[in-house]
DNA sequence: TATGAATGAGAATTCATTCAT
DNA sequence: CATGAATGAATTCTCATTCAT
């Protein structure tokens, strides 16, 4: 056998080995959100991500350290893509009102048709990974289309009723117009006027463009 | 000794115990009140609570029977108070703005007092146990003063910010008026207008009377 | 009762535990010097200390960290008394080859009465924890008494050669007079002339008083 | 393809596999050598010897069925050679004094030139796989020329000397002389007289041949 | 033969709970 | 009622071994 063509056998085999294991880190993955979802970041045993995931316990370790580097890694697995989505989804919107509002609404779209994902994210939330459109918010504070008496309180309103209301979602205790509902209550928050908000829930909702279909 | 003489050392006997247990049982209380406000409901371990209340483990089974119970007796002993003693201080006060935006300012004031409190009470509450003023919202809400796109948002909303904002508070991360901005921006989140709005803030707190010193 | 009469309870039940916990910590300790005696210092599993100890797993953890700290523990708790007791029971004898022989002699004395003990010294010993008389040596270099081409070749040669013995005495192998033998073979090797030898061999053995009767 | 063709490319094939296979065992053994070396017999895990290697778990037990597997063949690896090439050294010289001494020598040289091996060595010899020149030693005392209590006493002490300073050497803690001090020391261990000893020390060191170069 | 992901038995460790004092 | 040592079931974590590629 030639070196190139042993050469070509290794790659092969450490393809083969690559994908398998992907493919089984992100069942670990898909396994821990349901779990985190449903009993939060501290409760849950290794065992029941082993038993949720069908692997065994050393496959586990072979993936993930420890049950908190597990809850970064859901973390960062599950949030990363969805952001960046719906931002893609506003390019072409003008206005921080529009934008704030439309993006919410999107928010609680996906939240209302995914409730592992909305219970999970309600759960494991920290400031930082998930973060708020900053921008628009500065920008209608600045503008004066938003109102609010400190950036701190505008931040933990709408960050406290966003959290809520993905229990809410997450829980299937939500009416069907219920995102619409919160995002109209939270633009109100903001001191936007009766008018502004029902344009704003008229809007028709941008389409969301999936960045790539990811297997779960 | 008499019978009498036994029966009244056996009465003092039982009375030292009765209030020793008792101090102890403060004792407990207080140490997974803090307890809690740091690590959160599920995460502490019986040790915790024994080292910060400086017991033995065989005297924490004396007093309760597990962590839950703990939990349960901590909440009950920590917030029954309060809501009480803010409907006191609101007696008199008319008009549902008024008297909702008052509450919010002395509830936050509370926990400005307060951090561990504040803390503990944003991380253990449940909806239930600690229940939002229902009957102004309720009155504010017909009589057009509050205005919301659905019961289930407006409650949402509140709840979330107001948790926020304890552990905002409890974190030692809140300006000193925050409480009262927090308080104002919940009053716009309910539509109130920002004359009606300043005309609260610039009303004097009603005075709390304690229903008894707690000792802590 | 009195605050006194609850303070003398109180060390009473505080005394009475901390005797309990030094008897488990014995039986562990003695336990200990056996299994590493048989296995050496790598090989032992918690559950060979544990079953051996008659404790369980819990209780193990209550009174060590680790297997090494149980090592450690052990090693000083073994060796600790018996290099006093030789050093006390040579006091009055003058003269280093006297004083040398006559301790090794002690030393052999010692491990043919134990062999569990020989084991364990033989297996576990690690430079430093338990030393060789170094003064003896020193003067008795001085004086022209011993010989050696270096320190270091003298110690490794008289190190390896007690290391080796004991083995052989723990492990039955040693004949009654091997001891000795081995004694007069270490004063030849530092280069002690026959009849010196001879002398320090008729010696009478000094009486060992043991420091206490260490229960085991 | 012809089946001479065909059946001269399998034999390319085999002996290719073959040498591979060959290079690869030397390369596991070289590795094992250093591991158990630094951390004796007992300790090493199989992800230890995989990773001082550079190969993978599976090529690992393509060649070894167990740790003690590999400890057996490395240890047969290292030391079969040595003690035939100083017997072969030693061809020609006559009288068991200077003999056994120029042995001791070419093997501290050895020790010498090769830390790894030496900690090696120290670490794993068990009695048996290499032995003293028990034939020099007994003619040597038959003859009156060595001296010693009992055989036990004298073979402990060689042994135990021997593996302390194949400690030292191992651990780059000896002088260059070292070596021939401790040869000396040995002898002198043996009742053997200065003058004769510093025959022995004087005498040109044979050369050894080595009976193939050893890759490694 | 070489690879390395997956496996699961077994070893280490934690922690709620009991109980004699 | 208070104490804290002992307990052992539950849990975490390791590691030798297998096996499909």
């Amino acid at each position: 056998m030639s070196a190139t063509a042993r050469r070509r056998t290794t790659d092969h085999r450490t393809r083969v080995g690559r994908e398998r294991s992907a493919r089984t880190e992100t069942k670990i993955l898909a396994a821990a959100l349901r779990v985190f979802a449903e009993r939060g970041p501290d409760a849950p045993k290794i065992d029941e991500f082993v038993a949720a995931a069908g692997i065994s316990r050393g496959t586990f370790y072979n993936h993930f350290d420890s049950v908190g580097a597990l809850l970064t890694a859901t973390s960062e697995w599950t949030t990363g893509e969805l952001l960046r989505t719906i931002e893609v989804a506003l390019d072409g919107i003008e206005g921080p009102v529009l934008r704030f509002g439309l993006g919410l609404r999107l928010f609680f779209a996906k939240a209302q048709s995914d409730h592992v994902w909305s219970l999970f994210v309600a759960r494991v939330w920290k400031m930082g990974s998930l973060e708020l459109p900053v921008r628009d918010l500065e920008e209608g504070l600045q503008l004066g289309l938003f109102r609010a008496p400190s950036p701190d309180a505008m931040r933990d309103l709408l960050f406290g009723a966003v959290r809520e209301a993905l229990l809410r979602i997450g829980g299937g205790h939500a009416s069907r117009q219920y995102g619409d509902e919160m995002s109209a209550l939270c633009l109100q928050a903001l001191g936007v006027d009766s008018r502004r908000i029902a344009t704003v829930m008229r809007h028709a909702l941008p389409a969301v463009v999936p960045a790539e279909a990811v297997e779960r």
